[in-house]
RNA sequence: GGCGGUGUAGCUCAGCGGCAGAGCAGGGGUCUCAUAAGCCCCGUGUCGGAGGUUCAAUUCCUCCCACCGCCA
C-alpha cells in the first residue's frame, strides 16, 4: 500500500476564507479522495498560520490578543472546510505547542549544524509600519506609505545559510522536471536562482515582535513567520522520529497557489536539506481566480461571495465548476453565469438526465431488478472500451493534478453512455418478445455504466457519487478496482433516481447583483475619465437626521486635515448613530449642491439594490482622506 | 530595464511542420426512456502584424504590436 501525504497551505489567519483558499482545499480534497480510491494509504493536513507581525498588528488594533484574533478566524476557516466536506486528517495551527515543539527542535539541529549565524542587517525602517523597506521602495527618502521619514536601523539577526544551496537546488530543479509543477512555475524558479541567491534572515528581535516562536539558543528573538510557518508540514506529522512522519514524509506533495511559489521552492527545499529531510517530491502551483475578468487583489470581499455560492448551488456544484472550469496553474474567471452553464449542460443534462433515464428504464421495463446480461454486441464492446479509456485518462490526468482532464475524460464516456441509450433504444426492446435477452444486456449495461460512474465521479461530486451508489443497492466504500466492468451482480435492485442536479431556469432566475455591472455591454469609459472623479476616505464624526426628511441625513465627515458637511439619502437604511465613527467612501470633487437647505459638499457611495442599501465602507483600517482609486 | 509566457470560431481553449479542431453559446432536424433533457446536422476563422527558413508554416526563426507573469 502506497503512502500518500498532501498538504495545503496553512491560510494566514489575517484573511477571511474566500474562493481562494476554497479552490486550494478542494483540489487538494479531491486530489486526497482520489488516491485514496485508487488504495493509497493517505493523509491529508490543512491548517492556519498564526504568528508574525501582521496578526500582532491586526489584533492590537481590534484590541484583542494575538491568540484570541487566530482563534476565532481559525476556526473560521475550519467551519468553512466542514460546510464544504473537506475530508482533511489533520488541521495544525502554528500556535499549537505539537508546533513549536518541532520548529525550535529544528533550529537547535540547524544551530548546532553551524547552518545559522548572527548578522547584521541595515536597513531603512518605519515605525508606522513596523517594517523595513528597500531602496527602490522609497519614494524621497520617506515610506510609501505614511510619507513620513525613515529611520536608519542596524539590526542584528539570524541568518539561515541558503545561498550555499544555490548550485544543488538549481540541480536538483533540473533533475528531477516535476518539482515545481506545472512547467511555467519551475521556470519561473529557475529564472529567479541566475540571481545570486541571499541567506535567508529568521528571525525578528522581541523588542519589535514578540508574536512568534522563540528561538532555541537566544530567547531576545522570535522565529521569522515563514521560516515558522513552512515547518508545519513536518510538525504536524510529529516531526522526525514519529512514526507518522517515517511513514508519510517520504510521499509528501504540497499544493500552493502561485503567490507563495518562493518560499516553498525555494526556502524550503533548503531548509529541507539543511536539516538532512528527504525533499518533498512535488510542489503543485496552481493560478488565480479573477472575477468578471478583473485582478482579485483589490476585491477580496468578492473572493468570499463567490464562495457563498456553494450555499446557493451545492457543494458539488460548487466543486466540479471549480475542479472543471480552472486549467490548473492557470488563471480562471468566475462567474455565477459560468458556474450555471456548467452545472446545466454537464450535471444536469448529460450526468442527471442519465441517471434519471436510465433508473426508469430499469424499474419500467425490469421491475428495477439488474438482469443477467446477454451476448455483447459492438454496441457494449464500444461502450466498454469507452470507459476503460476513460478510466486511464483520467488517472493520467490526476497524476499530473490535471483536474479539469481527469473530468473531461469521464464526460466523454458520459457522452458515449447518452449515445448508447439512443442506439439501443430499450424501450422499443421491450416490445419486442423475440429481443428480451437484447434488453436485458442492454439494462445490464445501462446498470453497470452508473455503478462504475458512481465510483469514478466520488472524488469530484462526492455527494452525488454517493447518491448513485445508493440507488443501485451499493453499499460500503469503494475502491477504483470495484471500477472494473462486469462485477454489478444481475439481481441487484435500482431504485428510480431523478433530479440528482435540477437545471437552473436561467431565464427565470433572479438577474445577478451589482456584479454584473462590471460585465454589462455599457459604454466603456476611459482610466482618465473615471481619474477626474476623487474618492476619499471619509471619517463620519456626525450624523443627524434632517426634520422635515424621510430620506436624508446629514453627515458632517471627516477627511483627515478638513472636515465637510454631506448630505446623505440613506434616512431609511441607517440610524444616525450607526454611521458615527464609520469610515465611509465620498465623491471629494462634486459641485455642491443644496438638499433641503443644507448645502451639501461630496456624496456618500453605496450600493442597492431592491430594498438593500449599504454604504461602502473599508475592509481594513486606513486613515481618513485616504484616495481612493 | 532583464527574463519568460500568451495572442486560433461569439465565449473558453486544444493543436504546434503536411487539407484549420473541441466544448459551450446560436440555428435546424429527430426520438420519446429521461431533468423542454438525449441524439443527429450546421463553423472559409487575415490561427495578433511584418519578414525569413522550407517542397510545405497556425506550427520553426527574426522583428514589431498587445496583454500577462517573475525579477529588478
Amino acid at each position: 500500500m502506497t503512502a500518500f501525504y498532501l498538504t495545503t497551505p496553512i491560510y494566514y489567519v489575517n484573511d477571511r476564507p474566500h474562493l481562494g483558499h476554497a479552490y486550494t482545499t478542494i483540489v487538494a480534497d479531491a486530489m486526497v479522495r482520489y488516491r485514496e480510491l485508487a488504495g493509497d494509504d493517505v493523509w491529508f493536513l490543512t491548517g492556519t498560520d498564526e504568528h508574525g507581525e501582521k496578526i500582532a498588528q491586526a489584533a492590537a488594533k481590534a484590541g484583542v490578543t494575538p491568540q484570541a484574533l487566530a482563534d476565532q478566524n481559525s476556526a473560521a476557516f475550519r467551519e468553512t472546510w466542514r460546510a464544504l466536506g473537506i475530508q482533511y486528517r489533520d488541521y495544525i495551527r502554528t500556535t499549537e505547542e505539537r508546533h513549536r515543539l518541532v520548529v525550535r527542535a529544528i533550529l537547535q539541529k540547524l544551530w548546532d549544524a553551524g547552518e545559522i549565524y548572527l548578522g547584521k542587517y541595515g536597513g531603512h525602517y518605519c515605525y508606522g509600519c513596523e517594517r523595513f523597506y528597500t531602496e527602490k521602495e522609497i519614494v524621497d527618502g520617506k515610506c510609501p506609505d505614511h510619507q513620513t521619514p525613515l529611520t536608519w536601523i542596524e539590526e542584528e539577526n539570524y541568518f539561515f545559510k541558503m545561498s550555499k544551496y544555490q548550485g544543488w537546488l538549481i540541480d536538483h530543479i533540473e533533475r528531477n522536471p516535476d518539482f515545481v509543477r506545472p512547467e511555467r512555475y519551475r521556470n519561473e524558479v529557475l529564472g529567479f536562482l541566475r540571481d545570486p541567491l541571499q541567506d535567508l534572515s529568521i528571525s525578528r528581535p522581541t523588542t519589535r515582535l514578540k508574536w512568534g516562536v522563540p528561538l532555541p539558543f537566544d530567547d531576545r528573538y522570535v522565529t521569522y513567520v515563514w521560516f515558522d510557518a513552512l515547518l508545519n508540514y513536518v510538525s504536524a506529522l510529529g516531526g522526525p522520529g514519529d512514526a507518522r512522519f517515517e511513514k508519510f514524509w517520504p510521499h509528501v506533495q504540497h499544493v500552493t497557489a502561485k503567490d507563495i511559489v518562493k518560499p516553498h521552492a525555494i526556502y524550503w527545499p533548503c531548509m529541507l536539506k539543511a536539516a538532512g529531510l528527504p525533499l518533498y517530491r512535488h510542489l503543485n502551483v496552481h493560478g488565480y481566480w479573477t472575477l468578471g475578468g478583473q485582478k482579485i487583489s483589490k476585491s477580496v470581499g468578492n473572493l468570499v461571495e463567490a464562495l457563498a455560492l456553494k450555499e446557493k448551488y451545492g457543494n458539488d456544484a460548487f466543486r466540479y465548476f471549480v475542479l472543471r472550469e480552472m486549467v490548473f496553474g492557470l488563471d480562471a474567471d468566475f462567474s455565477e453565469e459560468a458556474l450555471v452553464g456548467r452545472l446545466n449542460a454537464d450535471l444536469a443534462n448529460d450526468l442527471g438526465n442519465l441517471v434519471s433515464r436510465a433508473t426508469t428504464l430499469i424499474v419500467n421495463l425490469n421491475h428495477g431488478v439488474v438482469p443477467q446480461r446477454g451476448v455483447s454486441s459492438a454496441a457494449e464492446d464500444g461502450l466498454i472500451a469507452a470507459f476503460t479509456k476513460a478510466k486511464a485518462d483520467a488517472a493520467t490526468a490526476m497524476d499530473e493534478f490535471a483536474f479539469q482532464r481527469a473530468l473531461a475524460a469521464i464526460w466523454e464516456f458520459i457522452g458515449v453512455v447518452n449515445r448508447y441509450v439512443d442506439a439501443t433504444q430499450p424501450w422499443a426492446l421491450a416490445k419486442d418478445a423475440g429481443q428480451r435477452e437484447r434488453l436485458a444486456t442492454t439494462l445490464y449495461t445501462l446498470a453497470e455504466s452508473l455503478r462504475v460512474l458512481g465510483i469514478i465521479l466520488g472524488p469530484f461530486l462526492p455527494d452525488a457519487a454517493a447518491k448513485i451508489r445508493a440507488a443501485l443497492g451499493q453499499r460500503g466504500e469503494p475502491t477504483l478496482a470495484d471500477a472494473t466492468w462486469g462485477r454489478l451482480a444481475p439481481g441487484t435492485v435500482v431504485q428510480k433516481l431523478s433530479g440528482l442536479f435540477p437545471r437552473i431556469d436561467v431565464k427565470a432566475a433572479t438577474p445577478a447583483p451589482a456584479q454584473s455591472a462590471a460585465a454589462g455591454d455599457r459604454p466603456r469609459i476611459k482610466i482618465d475619465e473615471f481619474g477626474r472623479v476623487e474618492l476619499r476616505v471619509a471619517e463620519v464624526v456626525a450624523a443627524e437626521s434632517l426634520p422635515k426628511s424621510k430620506k436624508l441625513l446629514k453627515l458632517t465627515v471627516s477627511l483627515g486635515q478638513e472636515q465637510r458637511t454631506v448630505v446623505a439619502g440613506i434616512a431609511e437604511h441607517y440610524a444616525p448613530a450607526d454611521l458615527v465613527g464609520k469610515k465611509v467612501v465620498i465623491v471629494a470633487n462634486l459641485e455642491p449642491a443644496k438638499l433641503m437647505g443644507v448645502e451639501s459638499d461630496g456624496m456618500v457611495l453605496a450600493a442597492s439594490t431592491g430594498g438593500t442599501l449599504s454604504v461602502l465602507s473599508l475592509d481594513r483600517d486606513l486613515p481618513p482622506g485616504a484616495k481612493v482609486t
